[in-house]
RNA sequence: GGGCGCUUAGCUCAGCUGGUUCAGAGCGCCGCCCUUACAAGGCGGAUGUCACAGGUUCGAAUCCUGUAGCGCCCA
């Protein structure tokens, strides 16, 4: 029975169908009381504040691309899926949704905010896993877990506990990178450097001798409310005679001394520094030496305190730097100000620029945790792809600086220190304490939480259950793969590098895939400010799932960013609709469902040359994309696919067997028919992983009643082994030949639809004679290139007028009574000849280069005469035809 | 200032270990076709000092050095 597709592929009545299908039969979830070799793979926990992006649908088909492929070579896989809370993120969104009614988290109990956030974040936590399944993925979603779930706030608890007791973990009063619009301390990570245009202020600091100014530079001139002190460097010979002099501080009238210190740049402004010790962290450590003292002069939001006096108390730092700059003109202390550009903090979330902030905060130490992280790297025990990743990876981990984990805010793991409201018990401890184990007082608990990244560090192992040993940690860890972006390699990839290492024992995962960024087709970065990044939802509606992945594939080189735009993913859509259509002509083609029950064994039926060229075409693609699949090189593996599906197989091989198809015997349809159905088949299960839903569903209309779906079969092994060795060579050319007289068709303007005849002459050794002497392949020519009669013909006949192509010597006349178009057939002929003269010269210079004779290697020296020779043939011919012509 | 990457057709990019799958693909462009799988298609065509300058080599888009432009990361 013949089976009837729709002329056009819907994906939107097949996909949804088939991921209820594959979640119906648990396909996705992994046993973990298996025997079978496992694959695994933890999602990057994707943050619950918004929607999935272009880099989410990048990402996480990358990973459902080696999932579905691991589950198809028989491994026992599991993809872990999950979401972050990310803190600070996600507290910024609820807050901004708060300000809309005009209120603040303030208004609230801290627990009531806290539940706020949580309807927030288990809204967005369903909408975007829910987009995950859009475009396809196969997480098992049995085990989804999230960062604020309590197995991984124990494992978050238990792992500070640890590094308390080991002393990695301390509280100490530093200055850090500080948000005053999240006011909250950063780590180093989330502060981004933007080069910024600003100025640099020249101010007078009058001697306290009231001999001399002393002129310093600065760029936060706000600051100076501050300074408790100048240092010059004590190699700086202009300023040898002022150290241990005070200067007093305009505005504030402070006494303050000079201090001579190594660290001033003697090139840089006038070569004396101010020293804001408070507010500078490089000031911080002057001060330190100098035993400077530290005034904080602004308030955690941004505004100046009591301590900056009268001028700018309560005022914004922007606002208290112009009336700063104002006063210290009218005093005559301003010298002069230049345009200056220098790189300037920005927080990651807020946007807002970084304040230096001295406070007390906790820190993990990171050196010891770094060094063996840096040892599995250089041991190959972790593989990053590109392999160029590792310098920056290296690079960070040398330099690497302690980390400011605690956060002022309110939603996240609290930390679990716990402090005596009467002695001075404090202790970082796993479970709650009742009250003081040492006096018996009530106990309260450190405001802070911890930084995301703290909770994201275990996500590997915390996911499976640890701090208990279970069996998914016995059987899914370490994880085979990570697939992430390059931005998060310090915030992430590192450290959980680390974390693995101190607390499993063991690496993480065994490599890792970093991604391009996805930006726009002018290379510009996404965001939602610039309007061009496009909502993933909509263009699966507009072009299906499987397109998107597809197109998304072909676009993504390995290591390098992706330009993306909507009319790259046509090539995407363009793909699946040949698929189908392909797929249609062979269903529309069968007579009865019998051969799908039959097993292909070539072996026992009889082959064309056709049949045998495609299945080790077919061999060849599939060699190739195990061999990128190992490389990581998902684009070549899309590109594979796309050539061999539609050049080898519907191009060539389709075409080819339509004449068997519809004017043949039984027999020979049916060899057809089978041949095209078992590559068919094998294809659609290598395209699987890429394009899942138009694979399965192409399938089960191909599918033995027993074999499995194809999400859940075998991953192919073609069987075929060809008897011919000179199958490629014979079938090129005679797409050499067919290619050849379509041109000449083409460019005499000979009318598509009319019928030619031929009269082929050459002699018995060339390949293009011999073959089409064979009557079976000669029907290839006449069908492919609507050919009615082929007549051979001995030396000197040549039919006049005719239009005149020679492939591998041998020539082809085509015989034009009254059609011809000599001055095409001139043009034609010149074109190719020149081209023929140009490369022969070529030749005749590589030939007579008694340099390339004696020294390239044989083989190449007889490859080029062959080449020559054939080609100086070739050409004699043409000229010949060119003038009978005239 | 240090590190990394990129520069190949109008656009987006392939080109692994130097030489017949080396100058390629898709889109766009031009011509002809609504041929009974597909017009989201078929057949054919045009277009390139492979950023620049040196070097290595019989031979370089490919290896080395330097320069320029663009981008990213770190300080």
């Amino acid at each position: 029975m013949a089976i009837q597709l729709d002329k056009v592929y819907d994906p939107n009545k097949v996909e949804s169908r088939w991921y209820s299908h594959w979640l119906e039969k648990g396909y996705f979830h992994a046993d973990n009381q298996t025997n079978k070799k496992s694959y695994t793979i933890v999602i990057p926990p994707p943050n619950v504040t918004g929607i999935l992006t272009m880099g989410h649908v990048l990402n996480n088909t990358l990973q459902d691309i080696l999932v579905r492929y691991a589950r198809m070579r028989g491994h026992e896989t599991l993809w872990l899926p999950g979401t972050d809370h990310a803190g600070i993120a996600t507290q910024n969104v609820v807050e901004k949704e708060l300000r809309k009614n005009g209120k603040t988290r303030y208004d609230f109990e801290r627990g009531e905010f806290v539940d706020i956030v949580w309807d927030w974040a288990n809204k967005h936590k369903s909408i975007i896993l829910n987009q995950l399944r859009k475009i396809g993925c196969s997480c098992d979603w049995e085990r989804e877990r999230f960062t604020l779930d309590d197995g991984l706030s124990l494992a978050v608890r238990q792992v500070f506990v640890h590094l308390y007791k080991k002393g990695l973990i301390y509280r100490g009063r530093k200055i850090i990178n500080w948000c005053p619009a999240s006011q909250t301390a950063l780590s180093d990570e989330e502060v981004i450097y933007k080069e910024t245009s600003g100025h640099l202020w020249y101010f007078r600091y009058p001697l306290e001798d009231g001999s001399e100014y002393l002129t310093v530079a600065t760029t936060r001139p706000e600051t100076m409310l501050g300074d408790t002190g100048v240092a010059v460097n004590p190699k700086d010979k202009r300023f040898a005679h002022l150290i241990g002099k005070n200067v007093v501080l305009p505005i504030m009238d402070r006494v303050i001394p000079i201090v001579a210190d190594d660290f001033v740049d003697i090139e840089f402004g006038t070569g004396a520094v101010k020293v804001t010790p408070a507010h500078d962290p490089n000031d911080f450590e002057i001060g330190e030496r100098h035993g400077l003292e530290k005034i904080n002069i602004m308030n955690p939001d941004g505004t100046m305190n009591a301590t900056a006096g009268s001028l700018v108390a309560g005022k914004d730092r922007f606002e208290a730097r112009k009336l700063v700059v104002a006063e210290m003109e009218r005093l005559g202390f301003l010298e002069k100000i230049e345009d200056y550009t220098h790189s300037v903090g920005y927080s990651e979330r807020a946007g807002v620029m970084i304040e230096p902030y001295l406070s007390e905060q906790w820190f993990v130490k990171m050196k010891p945790l770094a060094e063996p992280a840096i040892k599995v790297v250089e041991e190959g025990k972790i593989k990053f792809h590109p392999a160029r990743w590792v310098k920056t990876y290296y690079h960070w981990m040398n330099n690497i600086r302690d980390w400011c984990i605690s956060r002022q805010l309110w939603w996240g793991h609290r930390i679990p220190v716990f402090y005596c409201t009467d002695c001075d018990w404090m202790d970082a401890l796993v479970e709650d304490p009742a009250k003081c184990p040492r006096c018996g007082a009530p106990v309260l608990q450190e405001n802070d939480v911890l930084d995301t990244w703290f909770s994201s560090w275990l996500w590997p192992f915390s996911t499976m259950g640890w701090p208990e040993k279970t069996d998914d940690l016995k059987v899914f860890f370490p994880t085979d793969t990570l697939i992430t972006g390059p931005d998060i390699i310090f915030f992430w990839v590192a450290r959980m590098i680390m974390a693995s290492l101190e607390f499993m024992d063991d690496i993480p995962f065994k490599d890792v895939y970093f991604t391009g960024i996805i930006r726009d087709i002018k290379g510009r970065k996404m965001s939602k400010s610039l309007g061009n990044s496009p909502d993933p939802l909509v263009l699966v509606d507009k072009y299906g799932a499987d397109a998107l992945r597809y197109g998304i594939m072909l676009i993504a080189p390995q290591g390098q960013d992706i330009l993306f735009s909507e009319e790259r993913l046509a090539v995407g859509r363009n793909f699946m609709n040949k698929v189908w259509n392909a797929s249609r002509f062979i269903l529309m083609n069968l007579d009865d469902d019998s051969i799908l029950e039959e097993e292909f064994i070539p072996e026992d039926i009889e082959l064309t040359l056709a049949d045998k060229w495609i299945l080790i075409r077919l061999k060849t693609a599939l060699a190739k994309v195990e061999n990128s699949i190992k490389r990581y090189r998902f684009d070549e593996i899309a590109r594979t696919i796309y050539d061999f599906m539609w050049s080898d197989y519907c191009d060539w091989y389709i075409e080819l067997i339509k004449d068997r198809l519809y004017k043949k015997s039984a027999t020979e349809k049916r060899t057809a028919l089978s041949v095209a159905i078992y590559v068919l088949k094998n294809t659609l299960k290598v395209l699987h992983p890429y394009a899942p839903f138009i694979s399965e569903e192409i399938y089960q209309h191909l599918k033995t009643k027993s074999e499995p779906d194809i999400v859940v079969s075998d991953w192919p092994k073609i069987r075929y082994h060809c008897d011919d060795p000179n199958v490629e060579e014979t079938f090129e050319v005679i797409q050499e030949m067919i290619t050849a007289l379509r041109t000449a068709r083409s460019e005499m303007n000979i009318p598509p639809s009319a019928q030619l005849n031929l009269i082929v002459q050459g002699s018995d050794e060339q390949l293009p004679l011999k073959l089409i002497q064979n009557e079976s392949l000669a029907e290839y020519v006449k069908n492919l290139v609507k050919v009615a009669d082929i007549r051979i013909v001995r030396d000197g006949e040549r039919p006049h007028p005719a239009s005149t192509i020679v492939v591998h010597g041998t020539e082809f006349f085509i015989p034009l009574e009254g059609l011809i178009d000599v001055a095409a057939e001139r043009q034609r002929l010149e074109k190719e000849i020149n081209r023929l003269k140009g490369l022969l010269k070529s030749l005749s210079v590589k030939l007579t280069s008694q340099n390339f004779l004696e020294k390239a290697p044989k083989d190449v020296v007889a490859r080029e005469k062959e080449k020559e020779q054939r080609n100086r043939e070739q050409l004699k011919k043409l000229e010949a035809h060119l003038k009978a012509l005239i």
